[in-house]
DNA sequence: TGTACATCAGTGAACGCGCGTTCACTGATGTAC
DNA sequence: TGTACATCAGTGAACGCGCGTTCACTGATGTAC
């Protein structure tokens, strides 16, 4: 990831590199370890050379976590040959959640409650979002709220992406728990106030 | 919550006062806003006083979170006067974190995740987890995965709370988000396998 | 094809900040006789 | 009931750290003529 000597004055791609930089940071620390400074001696350059490609560190914050939007996004929709579309989202989210922690973290992180400072951001945020509202959608029945079947999975999947995250939920027992969750009807798709 | 002047040179209860004023910070500016220095400011008292309490800040942190899960463990197992009591705690859920934020999110913190280096912090999140625990249990129907009930429901009102806390989902609607959910058939709570 | 010059992408020094923690200490309290 | 003394709960100064950001600057690049 790194490469810090550089023969040239010019490094050439320190956007992107910078980018990269604390990417790394962020897996390796999460989001406090992120540092402008650290990010660029890793990148082998001075930490003032940063401002020529971002006005402050949250607007580098906030480029990482377009990437990590988008790279949600293309993750969540790719195809997959698992007989329920629906569950393949789900397990996919929480399998994101759980490969790239911290990127995920500074997803949702104070800087998405911050929209409006960060339009690329925001964008990319809400393509996502849209990607899960419309799957559910597809999966809701006949009656009920799409609304609520919308919510009600992207609350369990997040929640889920959590606890094992936050070493509440065993991690090696992800796949049963989800296996066995996905057995049941999810949350919404059981025939509306079934037993009230 | 500070009361900074002091006449007498002990301060005569400066544990509770410094758990207090951390608190204070953190429902301010979240887990990164608290400082055993500005605690102790608060308190009115020198830094250095707070290492007769806590052996470092990490301690003063679990001391917070402990206090965080007991409070937590009593929302949730309150009597409620509502028809479904799985519901009602679902809901309690929720509104603990919407209510207490910084401490939420940090009783949720890696903390949490070295449970070995703070066994009373452990012990009275297990005592909280245990209720939930039991609660699924109660409602789950028969032939159901009690374990895969538990883990649903919790991941539900887990995930609504960070996306409500996380500014992702507008937080104005959270009281007809709940309602919808739980006119739902919860995850689980239909006839195993219904849907397939 | 060569050159003047504007623009762009770097540099290093410095500022001011607040933090956690250690140190040697002192004032207050409580207990044994 | 009075006193010596151990223990406890504070103090202030200091260390070392890393951070984000500003400043005046210089080296490299590319473009107009």
């Amino acid at each position: 990831m790194s490469t810090p000597q550089r023969d040239t004055y010019h490094h050439g791609a320190l956007r992107p590199a910078l980018i990269a930089e604390a990417r790394a940071l962020l897996d390796a620390g999460g989001p406090s370890a992120v540092s402008l400074r650290e990010a660029a001696r890793r990148a082998g350059v001075s930490a003032t050379a940063t401002y020529r490609h971002f006005a402050d560190k949250e607007s580098l914050l906030a480029a990482v976590a377009t990437e990590g939007f988008r790279e949600f996004g293309a993750a969540l929709t790719r195809p997959n040959p698992e007989a329920d579309p629906f569950a393949a989202m789900g397990r996919a989210y929480v399998e994101f959640a759980l490969t790239k922690p911290g990127l995920f973290r500074l997803m949702f992180s104070s800087l998405l409650a911050e929209r409006d400072h960060h339009p690329e951001l925001a964008a990319a945020a809400n393509a996502t979002f849209e990607a899960l509202q419309s799957a559910a959608g597809a999966h809701t029945g006949e009656g009920q709220d799409v609304q609520a079947v919308a919510v009600a999975a992207w609350g369990l999947v997040h929640g889920l992406s959590h606890l094992l995250l936050d070493g509440v939920l065993p991690r090696e027992q992800a796949p049963e728990m989800l296996a066995a969750i996905f057995r049941m009807p999810p949350p919404g798709l059981g025939p509306a106030a079934k037993n009230r």
